[in-house]
RNA sequence: AGGACUAUAGCUCAGUUGGUUAGAGCGCUACCUUGACAUGGUAGAGGUCCCCAGUUCGAAUCUGGGUAGUCCUACCA
């Protein structure tokens, strides 16, 4: 074995060998256990939070897979209409083309042999994770069977009146010429105004004064609202204004959505491009009059002067305009929401059109149900709360997209406008009797990318064949997912899945938190802070990192700061952790409900685990390879105490670790193995193996008993580990397994460890624990007084009652050699003590006798360092007890227990002054 | 505006039903190449558990009120 332990060559190695051996495929168990990946998108990239989401989704996998259960993770990409047709328009654009020159076939052609070409990025990248997927199964949300299981919902649904076309306000994006749903708006506060105009009252005699922050709507206006007790106003409701530069007259109408302090009390009506006022135009039967075209220049019904103009030309224009007309009173600065496409960018416009929309309502209601009765189940739970909000005031959702890039919509229009759904045109004129030379055309728009996805959990298992798949890994166990696409597809998914399976998509929805940058910050491309998981696992050169995060930016200013504030961050570049590192780091930062700050120091520890786990197998390699190791049961063997010890903590870090897992605490069961693998197994168990192996005396029973401790153990540990860190675990088992008389081709396949509470041992626990005091005791004198670590001490020990005498009867030879004693005897009572450094275990007093080692005044200050430490503590417990209410009204055994702490305290203080005293007196 | 979450060591975070000497990792200080590992070992320093009030014999933990931050939803033209 290499001295420090190097990743890269064991996961390549490794990773092929799982995947062409088939061991992702389900297997074996009666009991399923199956999850879905959420789909990313097929020609995207891994970022962080997919690295995080995987490896949590590969931890519950092999656990389950190890339990033996049968277990799928089913593995797949989304077509991402709206984003992948930007990536490839954007090409197209920089070939000095565009998608309408080429016709919608073509274009869709070009997109297709662009999933071709990266489609396979990502999931490259999901192997280097170690992620054990069934790449058997892999789909894909516009391959052939989803199309058909989307088809199918879309058919179904409109027959049951759930899904509908019509004619509505929606948020439109001019750039993507495209209607979104509202949760692809995402508003945030900007600097803009408030300009108060003037309309005149038809009839000439004054004027009301509106305020608005969109100007240019003012073309559309086709009423101008008040509060109907508005005193001020209540003389001119149902009068006429003067729609200046229209040439148009509009109403005066009372409204109680208007609110009285804002702006004047007059609020313009806009219905065709405002979604409250579209509300109100509903009320009173306004007209909608729409002034905008699909670029959101001025289109539509505006006035001949504004058509074609852009829209925030149109805005100065018509400012101007109202100026001349001195119809303009004020302008005020005002910060204002503006909605922006989240893919675009650009403002979204409100916009009347013809769309399809799925009864959300309708769909709603058993979906809240299933988690108000706990059929689904939220970790954390207070998502939970998050979810009702949202589902409980739930809008129709608008599905058509007006793209090329998607699953089209299957409906046929004839020269009427009549509208025919089914699954082809064929299908349509024989259900409906349409003759020959009727000509149907079929609607030209896709549906949302998150309507396929909704159907992701039985799509992928085959439906709508009932194929044994689906019976047997539908609904699945559990989804891991951030809490950002709750509405866009969790909410769905459970919708459609009880509407078409009348069963829950998955028992349990896992939301993890975001990964952020080291300040919090998310990461985000124009930031320049994005870390590439990948980058983590093989490292990266400063140079590289830098030109990555550097790459395509448009401002360099912006570009200039992004590679300073890298340059100062990762003078050196970034290290090659590995995976294992990566993963490890990743769990042990998932703790639930709260984001996580990813810290690069954390991972480094991390990886020197890796280095630890490594070197541990390699010392117990050298010292059983070769060896009798006890697993030729006929040959007797001897359990020391280290040995029961450590076999028992074994079990305890088992139990740990299983119900950390099983209760989502990825940052728990982490902690566990950490903690024992280190502290326990390598600290202390690995140092208690020395003496008795490097014994000429000890007996071939000790040493056999030992060596299979060591690699039972070690045997044990590394499955527990596996799911966390599957590379490593891997590669350390092979050499391993068959010196602990274990065999098979794969960790991945092995059983995994269950606790026995029966092996547990407190009497060793006890013991070790007093080993370890009475060797901390001498260390702690060691280092305080400055005794080099190499030099031999004399110890002699006093007033310890038959528990301590026997201890130190049968571990001497550990003491010796752990604490670097050439000399342990005790003394007896009446006999003088030395001078001596004391230290403390229970009652024992362990004395380090002073000549020429020990500096008089350092022991003093270390004792009255240990003397206050007790006078505090011992004050403390003191005034708890003579409290009588706590005495009176405490649990009997609570104050049972500060009264043997008092007691063990109060000797302890005075064995320390005792010796306090003689040190002075020398 | 409504709601959720967070506040614990220099940094990143644990802390289960109220009773612990409030913990871990990283960082820091001192010493050490001892036959698995310097990506290591040993020892150590470091905390007003955000603030105020309350409940209680007892509060990091429960209740109320503040402060600060993060986020979600809905928005006033």
């Amino acid at each position: 074995m290499e001295k420090t332990f190097q990743p890269a060559e064991i996961e390549s190695r490794w990773y092929q060998e799982w995947e062409n051996k088939g061991y992702f495929a389900p297997r074996g168990g009666d009991k399923a256990y199956s999850i879905m990946i959420p789909p990313p998108n097929v020609t995207g990239s891994l970022h962080m939070g997919h690295g995080f989401q995987n490896a949590i989704m590969d931890a519950l996998i092999r656990y389950h897979r190890m339990l033996g259960d049968n277990t799928l993770w089913q593995v797949g990409t989304d077509h991402a209409g709206i984003a992948t047709q930007m990536v490839v328009e954007r090409q197209l654009e920089a070939q000095g083309t565009s998608r309408h020159e080429l016709g919608r076939e073509k274009f869709v052609e070009k997109v297709w042999e662009w999933k071709h070409q990266s489609g396979g990025t990502i999931t490259r990248q999901m192997r280097r994770l170690g992620a054990s997927l069934d790449w058997s199964r892999e789909r894909f949300t516009m391959d052939e069977g989803l199309s058909r299981a989307v088809q199918e919902v879309f058919i179904r649904l409109h027959r049951e009146g759930l899904i509908y076309r019509g004619k509505r306000l929606v948020n439109w994006d001019p750039s993507l010429h495209t209607a979104v749903s509202d949760l692809e708006v995402e508003s945030s506060e900007e600097k803009g105004h408030l300009w108060h105009f003037r309309y005149p009252l038809a009839g000439g005699e004054g004027h009301l004064v509106v305020a608005t922050t969109r100007p240019e709507t003012m073309l559309g206006d086709t009423a101008v609202a008040v509060h109907p007790e508005d005193e001020r106003y209540a003389h001119l409701i149902g009068r006429m204004v003067a729609l200046p530069l229209t040439g148009r007259e509009i109403p005066v109408i009372a409204d109680d959505y208007v609110d009285r302090e804002f702006g004047t009390g007059c609020v313009k009506i806009t219905p065709a491009h405002d979604f409250n006022d579209y509300e109100m135009g509903k009320r009173h039967g306004l007209p909608m009059i729409n002034i905008l075209d699909d670029d959101a220049a001025i289109g539509g019904e505006a006035p001949a002067a504004y058509i074609g103009m852009d829209r925030f030309e149109a805005r100065r224009k018509i400012v101007a305009d109202l100026d001349a007309l001195g119809l303009l009173e004020k302008i005020d600065d005002h910060t204002l929401k503006v909605p922006r496409g989240d893919r675009s960018g650009v403002v979204i416009e409100p916009y009347l059109t013809d769309q399809w929309y799925v009864d959300a309502r309708a769909l709603a209601g058993p979906a809240i149900e299933a988690v108000e009765n706990g059929s689904i189940q939220f970790v954390p739970k207070n998502y939970e709360n998050m979810y009702f909000s949202w589902m409980r005031d739930i809008q129709d959702w608008c599905i058509s997209r007006q793209l090329w890039w998607g699953h089209r919509i299957p409906a046929w229009y004839d020269d009427h406008g009549n509208v025919y759904v089914g699954e082809s045109e064929a299908a349509v004129r024989e259900e409906h009797q349409l003759a020959d030379e009727m000509s149907l055309r079929q609607d030209e728009d896709v549906l949302d990318t998150w309507f396929s996805s909704a159907l992701w959990t039985f799509s992928t298992l085959g439906w709508p064949e009932e194929t044994e798949e689906l019976a047997t890994f539908h609904p699945s166990s559990v989804l891991v997912t951030g809490f950002d696409i709750i509405f866009f597809w969790v909410a769905r998914m459970i919708m459609m899945t009880l509407h078409f399976r009348k069963e829950v998509p998955f028992h349990t929805v896992y939301v993890t938190g975001l990964i952020r940058d080291e300040d919090g910050q998310k990461m985000s491309k124009s930031k320049g802070n994005v870390l590439d998981p990948i980058d983590l696992i093989d490292g990266v050169d400063l140079e590289s990192l830098v030109s990555k995060r550097t790459a395509g930016m448009m401002q360099p200013k912006l570009a200039a700061k992004i590679e300073k504030a890298t340059r100062k961050q990762f003078p050196e570049g970034i290290a090659a952790y590995g995976t294992d590192a990566l993963r490890f780091t990743f769990y042990s930062l998932a703790s639930t409900g709260r984001d996580i700050k990813f810290d690069i120091g954390r991972i480094e520890g991390y990886r020197n685990f890796c280095n630890k786990i490594w070197n541990a197998a390699r010392y117990v390699m050298m010292n059983c390879e070769g060896e009798d190791c006890g697993q030729d049961e006929s040959l007797a063997y001897e359990l020391g105490l280290a040995d029961r010890w450590i076999i028992g903590k074994l079990q305890e870090t088992e139990a740990e670790v299983s119900r950390a897992i099983t209760s989502y605490r990825f940052d728990l069961a982490s902690q566990a193995l950490y903690e024992f693998i280190w502290n326990e197994y390598c600290d202390w168990y690995l140092e208690l193996s020395k003496p008795v192996l490097w014994d000429e005396q000890a007996s071939a029973e000790a040493k056999r008993g030992t060596r299979r401790t060591l690699i039972r153990v070690l045997e044990a540990w590394l499955r527990l580990l596996h799911p966390l860190m599957p590379f490593i675990t891997e590669e350390i088992w092979q050499t391993v397994a068959p010196l602990a008389g274990k065999s098979g081709p794969t960790i991945m396949l092995q059983p995994y460890p269950q606790s026995a509470p029966e092996a547990m041992d407190s009497a060793a626990n006890a013991d070790i624990e007093w080993l370890k005091g009475v060797i901390v005791g001498i260390r702690n004198i060691r280092g305080e007084m400055n005794i080099p670590p190499g030099k031999q001490l004399t110890a002699l020990m006093r007033n310890g009652d038959n528990d301590d005498k026997r201890r130190l009867q049968e571990n001497a030879p550990f003491l010796r050699k752990l604490a670097r004693l050439e000399e342990i005897s005790w003394l007896d009572s009446g006999e003088e003590a030395p001078a001596a450094a004391t230290a403390l275990v229970g009652q024992l007093e362990i004395l380090v006798p002073m000549a020429g080692l020990i500096d008089k005044d350092a022991e003093l200050a270390r004792l009255s360092k240990e003397v206050a430490r007790l006078e505090k503590d011992l004050a403390r417990i003191a005034g708890k007890l003579n409290n009588s209410s706590f005495v009176g009204k405490a649990p009997a055994d609570v104050v049972e227990k500060e009264r043997e702490k008092m007691l063990a305290q109060e000797q302890a203080l005075q064995q320390l002054r005792e010796q306090e005293q003689r040190i002075r007196q020398m």
